[in-house]
DNA sequence: TCCGTTCGTGTAATCGTTTCCATATGCTGC
DNA sequence: GCAGCATATGGAAACGATTACACGAACGGA
């Protein structure tokens, strides 16, 4: 493949008088920078963005670790992230954690190796020394959706306290009173803000929040199952089901299915996390929307203010009740 | 950062050395071996791909541009492609076309100029001069899902021939004859076959295609939901409407649903692509299942034999059809 | 004792850029 | 005619790794 070089012999100028008009440097004369773009059309010349990194220090290119990309929920998380770097310039290179930890020391370790700019992080459970390393080292680092306790480093996140508190309220003036919430890892800030955001709208309410209607499942589909299993098991049984995330709430919407129980009827279903297909359930089910668009943007945002050094604060995004027939029908309808 | 310089200054031996350890070349003592050991334990040292990259001429990296991340085939194509490099030691930078031949062009260039070892495209409808300059400079390239007339590059994709057969006999077994179909993109290889093998299906199951039944759509949820109207509006409307991916279905069923029809009594409907929560609509909806998985898998493993300049041949996989409730019940149950 | 191997190590060239510095050229103003 | 300056250019040193090559030491067999 052709190198600056053969740019340079083929316009007949140096090497660095290439390089500058690639750069567009003003110091060029109009003369050699039509002579250079010829020979790049005529050698279809391709910079080479490894040498170009070396050289700079920079690869304009940023890392990206989130927790599923089959989860929804992340999918447009990234896709707004990408959108927002690309529009900056920048390349983001994404690492699916699965949730775990060591495939996301796997990403870290990589990411790093390949000297991104900056790194995106929507951490798993547990504080890796990886991570810690990460931090001291000073590298520009954000963590998005989710937040490790006891780092200093800035996150973009979405606070759901008021919106479960307000979707309790809403069972609650539905005549329910046994409410049933399947929980996050209690590793994740996600995890344990949700499930004390559920038992604060409880007693806020008036309701009692039983101890064998909360458990916490991993984010994932099966989990979602098997808790909901338990929880119809129960010799009385909740007549709501909430679940801390889209996939759980899958698991249990299968689960209730597999048991020809009716949604709202035989029991409710609600869900953290909205995503697109929930409208198209019979019934639609009552979720609380993340504003995950804008999370991912903010926090690209944030991470090239942190790169060019300027101080950044962390920012938190209300997450909102939205109303489907999954919990019952309200009076005025 | 530390650079391998420090490392071998840190532990009393030459860069080479350093270099070697970090390599295991088996030509290195077992005593310097520990003393790198401990030195890039202490420093902290992490090898810089970058300047590796350069000097090695690889980047162990992967590019997949895909047609649109928040389509959940394209996510598990993209998860599955992940997982197949990673244990092959690649990294994957995904690059998100959104459907828009500039925004591929766009994402070509970025990563031909990271120096990607191989790339994996879901071409969108055209041809750019980009993608050929690509193959023409011979550079590890396999198609994904989808193929570009013309052009010699090898391909990884599903046929739903035989699947589309099935399900247009499926539903005339059913007793509906009106069938409607909203294809994708002509200048696409999935919209350009799967149109044809549905007009095929038909002929061979002595039903009349109408013209006015058969329109072409984007492959996203707008156009679904428009066409679906468009249908919807005719003078003797379809029996059944068949999406050409699971978006189009999506906005199919918003239009359906938004007119208070029922499925399968007033329309009946049937999507290509099978995805997670049409299990969960109601009724179910009969779908066609692409190998999603699968087809990532191979797709890496015949770029990585191109990347090996071994000589590898195009792959199609069968797609299969899942029956559900949304053309009808049959007669057995 | 000496030659030939083997083994471990270090020196230095190299990859393709960017960029500092020096230099050549032409021009202005005295 | 020349100092002073701006402008355009080229030469060469980085950047941080890999690796071909050379070299010295140790060792065995003659």
């Amino acid at each position: 493949m052709a190198g600056i070089k053969d740019v340079a012999a083929h316009a007949g100028v140096s090497v660095a008088t290439v390089s500058r008009v690639l750069n567009d440097s003003p110091k060029v004369s109009q003369e050699a920078r039509t002579k250079v773009h010829a020979a790049v059309e005529a050698l279809r010349y391709r910079p080479n963005a490894v040498a170009r990194s070396l050289r700079t220090e920079a690869t304009h290119t940023l890392g990206l670790i989130i927790g599923d990309i089959l989860n929804p929920f992340f999918a447009v998380l990234a896709r707004a992230v990408e959108d927002e770097a690309r529009a900056a310039g920048y390349t983001v290179v994404i690492g699916n954690a699965d949730e775990r930890p060591e495939q996301q020391d796997h990403y870290v370790r990589t990411l790093l190796e390949h000297r991104v700019d900056g790194l995106l992080i929507c951490p798993t459970a547990e504080i890796t020394p990886l991570v810690e390393d990460c931090v001291e080292a000073g590298g520009p680092l954000v963590f998005l959706d989710r937040t490790l306790p006891g780092l200093n480093v800035p996150s973009v996140r979405a606070d759901g306290t008021r919106a479960i508190h307000e979707l309790v309220e809403h069972i609650r003036d539905l005549g329910h009173r046994r409410i049933a919430f399947i929980s996050g890892p209690e590793l994740l800030s996600t995890g344990r803000e949700r499930t004390q955001a559920f038992l604060d709208a409880m007693r806020a309410n008036g309701l009692e929040a039983r101890e064998e209607y909360v458990e916490a499942g991993d984010f994932q589909e099966a989990s979602g199952r098997g808790i909901a299993a338990r929880f119809l098991d129960l010799p009385e049984p909740p007549e709501v089901i909430f679940a801390g995330d889209n996939l759980m709430a899958l698991g249990a919407l299968d689960e209730i299915r597999a048991r020809g129980l009716r949604i709202p009827d035989d029991v409710a279903l609600a869900s953290f996390d909205d995503v697109a297909w929930f409208v198209h359930v019979d019934p639609p089910i009552t979720a609380i929307a993340q504003p995950a668009e804008e999370l991912g943007r903010r926090a690209v945002r944030a991470l090239l203010e942190r790169i060019q050094h300027r101080p950044v604060e962390s920012v938190v995004l209300p997450a909102r009740l939205v109303i489907r027939r999954s919990c019952g029908e309200t009076e005025t309808r």
